[in-house]
RNA sequence: GGUGGGGUGGCCGAGUGGCCGAAGGCGCUCCCCUGCUAAGGGAGUAACGGGUUUAUAGCCUGUUCGAGGGUUCGAAUCCCUCCUCCACCGCCA
C-alpha cells in the first residue's frame, strides 16, 4: 500500500512513476473521489460532534430532573442525517480503498525502465557453462531414468504439476534444503524459523497477495462470510514477513533476519501451457526463503547483501548463473527493486529464474503496521521489508541434475553436498 | 469437542448506560528537595485518522476499551456472532 498522501498531494507525480511499470492510475477518478471523501468526512464528523455534545446535554438535563423528551425527539433528525452521511462516506472510502489496494509499489530510481522481461538488465554472470562431449539430457529424462522423479505417480495421486521423488533424488532434494538453511544460519546471520503453512486472510493482505492475487492461491474451505478461509502459503515470505505485523521494534532490534524452509503452493492461474514439462513450474514446491526487516535508511544496502546470500548458494554449488535487475514493467506488485538470479540449464541452453530478491520498502510495512522507534524518538516509523529466495529447492535440483550429469546418465554430487549424502559422490 | 473464567492505555489493574479516553499503581519525562547513584514532594505522560498549517508545532475535530454487527438520544458497560487467552475434562501425533 502506498502512502495515502502520495495519492492525495502528489497524485500526478505518483501516476507518472506508476506508468513506468505499466500501471495506469486513473487520476481523474481518484482525485474526484478524494474530493468527495474530504467533504463527506468533514460533514460526517461535524454531525458526530454535534451528536456528542447534544447527548451530553441530554444526560445533564436528565440529571437535573428536566423533561428530556423534546430533546430526544430533536435528536432523531440529527441521527438520520448522520446515518446517511456515514453511509455515503463509507461508500466513497470503500471505492478509494478498492483502488488504492490495487496500486503497486513505486519503482526505485535505480530500477531500469522497461515494459517486460525482455528489458531486464543483466548485471553479471558467474561461472562458465560446462561443455559436454555428449548429448545433454534434461532433468526429466535424467530423473526418470534414475527412478528418482516419478511424474506418473504424481499425476495419479494429485494431477499435473506435482512430483513424487524417490530414493537418492529425494535425499538430494532434502540435502539441498538442509545445506541452504545451514549456510544462511551459520554464515549469513539468519535465524531459522518454523512457520505455519496455512495462513489467514489478514496475513495475505499484509504481504500484498490479497486482494489482487487471490486466484494464485490454494484456499481451504470458506470459513468466513467473505468466503476466504485459510490459504496455503505461496511463499514463506507471507508467514515470515507477517511476524512483524502490528509490532513496534526498538531501533536496536534491527535488522531482523529470518529464514525458513517451507513448501509453497501456487495455483499458477494464468500460466496454463507454460513449463508444463518437468519440475520448473509446480503447484507444490519447496523453497528456502530469506526475509529481512530493516531500518529504512539501509534497505537498498540490505538488498545487495541479501541477493549476495542467494548468490552464495549458487557459487558454493558451482552452478553458473546470471544476475539481472528487473525492469519496472517486470517487477512484482510490492517491489521497489528486484534482482532475479537465473541458473544455467544446459538442456534448455538458457538461464532460468531460481531466485528473486526484492526490496519492498515500506509498502508491506504500511499494511502490516510494522514499525520501529528510533532511539529517543516518540513516534514509531515504518520499517522496510525485503525478501528473497535462497533458493527455490526444486529448481536447484533441476539445475544440479542437468549441470552435473555424466555421459553414462549418472549425476555427480556437488562437493558441498556429499557429506549430506553420506559421502556419496554419484547418483545412479 | 465439553465446562468455566478472561481479553481495558508501554505494563499491571479498576470500571454494569451519560460526570469515562477511562480511577489507582508501575514505568517514563520534567521540576523541587536532598552534599551524590536512596527516600520524599509536584506536574505531565495512549494510539490512529481528518481539517487548518511551511510544520511530524499549535488549534479544531473524529475514531478506538479483542473483531464485527445490534439496541439506545447516548455503550468499555446491555444483546448477538466471531477470534483469542487461561484452567479443568475428553481426545490425540
Amino acid at each position: 500500500m502506498l502512502d495515502a498522501k502520495f495519492l492525495r498531494n502528489d497524485i500526478e507525480q505518483t501516476a507518472e512513476l506508476l506508468k513506468k511499470r505499466g500501471f495506469d492510475l486513473d487520476v481523474n477518478l481518484l482525485s474526484e473521489l478524494e474530493e468527495k471523501r474530504k467533504s463527506l468526512q468533514i460533514s460526517t464528523e461535524n454531525l458526530q460532534s454535534e451528536r456528542n455534545t447534544r447527548s451530553k446535554d441530554i444526560g445533564q438535563a436528565a440529571k437535573r430532573g428536566e423533561d428530556i423528551k423534546p430533546l430526544r425527539e430533536a435528536m432523531n433528525e440529527l441521527s438520520d442525517a448522520l446515518e446517511k452521511a456515514k453511509e455515503e462516506f463509507a461508500v466513497v472510502s470503500e471505492q478509494i480503498k478498492t483502488i488504492s489496494d490495487r496500486v503497486p509499489n513505486l519503482p526505485h530510481e535505480s530500477a531500469p525502465i522497461g515494459k517486460d522481461e525482455s528489458e531486464n538488465v543483466e548485471v553479471l554472470t558467474w561461472g562458465t557453462p560446462k561443455q559436454y562431449d555428449f548429448a545433454v539430457k534434461d532433468h526429466v529424462e535424467l530423473g526418470e531414468a534414475l527412478g528418482g522423479l516419478d511424474f506418473k505417480s504424481a499425476v495419479k495421486i494429485s494431477g499435473s504439476r506435482f512430483i513424487v521423488m524417490q530414493g537418492q533424488i529425494a535425499k538430494l532434494h532434502r540435502s539441498l534444503a538442509q545445506y541452504m538453511l545451514n549456510l544462511h544460519t551459520n554464515d549469513h546471520g539468519y535465524t531459522e524459523m518454523y512457520v505455519p503453512y496455512l495462513v489467514n486472510a489478514d496475513s495475505l493482505y499484509g504481504t500484498g497477495q490479497l486482494p489482487k492475487f487471490g486466484d494464485d492461491l490454494f484456499n481451504t474451505n470458506p470459513a468466513t462470510e467473505e468466503g476466504i478461509g485459510m490459504s496455503l502459503i505461496p511463499t514463506a515470505e507471507v508467514p515470515l514477513t507477517n511476524m512483524s505485523r502490528d509490532v513496534i521494534y526498538d531501533e536496536s532490534d534491527l535488522p531482523i533476519k529470518m529464514t525458513a524452509h517451507t513448501p509453497c503452493f501456487r495455483s499458477e492461474a494464468g500460466s496454463y501451457g507454460r513449463d508444463t514439462r518437468g519440475l520448473i513450474r509446480q503447484h507444490q514446491f519447496d523453497k528456502v526463503e530469506m526475509v529481512q526487516l530493516v531500518h529504512p535508511d539501509k534497505s537498498f544496502e540490505a538488498l545487495e547483501e541479501l541477493t549476495g546470500h542467494a548468490e552464495q548458494v549458487l557459487k558454493n554449488l558451482e552452478l553458473p548463473y546470471r544476475k539481472v535487475v528487473l525492469c519496472t514493467g517486470d517487477m512484482g506488485f510490492s517491489a521497489t527493486k528486484t534482482y532475479d538470479l537465473e541458473v544455467w540449464l544446459p538442456a534448455q541452453d538458457t538461464y532460468r529464474e531460481i531466485s528473486s530478491c526484492s526490496n519492498v520498502g515500506d509498502f508491506q510495512a504500511r499494511r502490516l503496521q510494522a514499525r520501529f522507534r528510533r532511539s529517543g524518538a516518540k513516534k514509531p516509523e515504518l520499517l522496510h521489508t525485503l525478501n528473497g529466495s535462497g533458493l527455490a529447492v526444486g529448481r536447484t535440483l533441476v539445475a544440479i541434475l542437468e549441470n552435473y550429469q555424466c555421459a553414462d546418465g549418472r549425476i555427480e554430487v556437488p562437493a558441498v553436498l556429499q557429506s549430506y549424502m553420506g559421502g556419496l559422490t554419484h547418483i545412479g
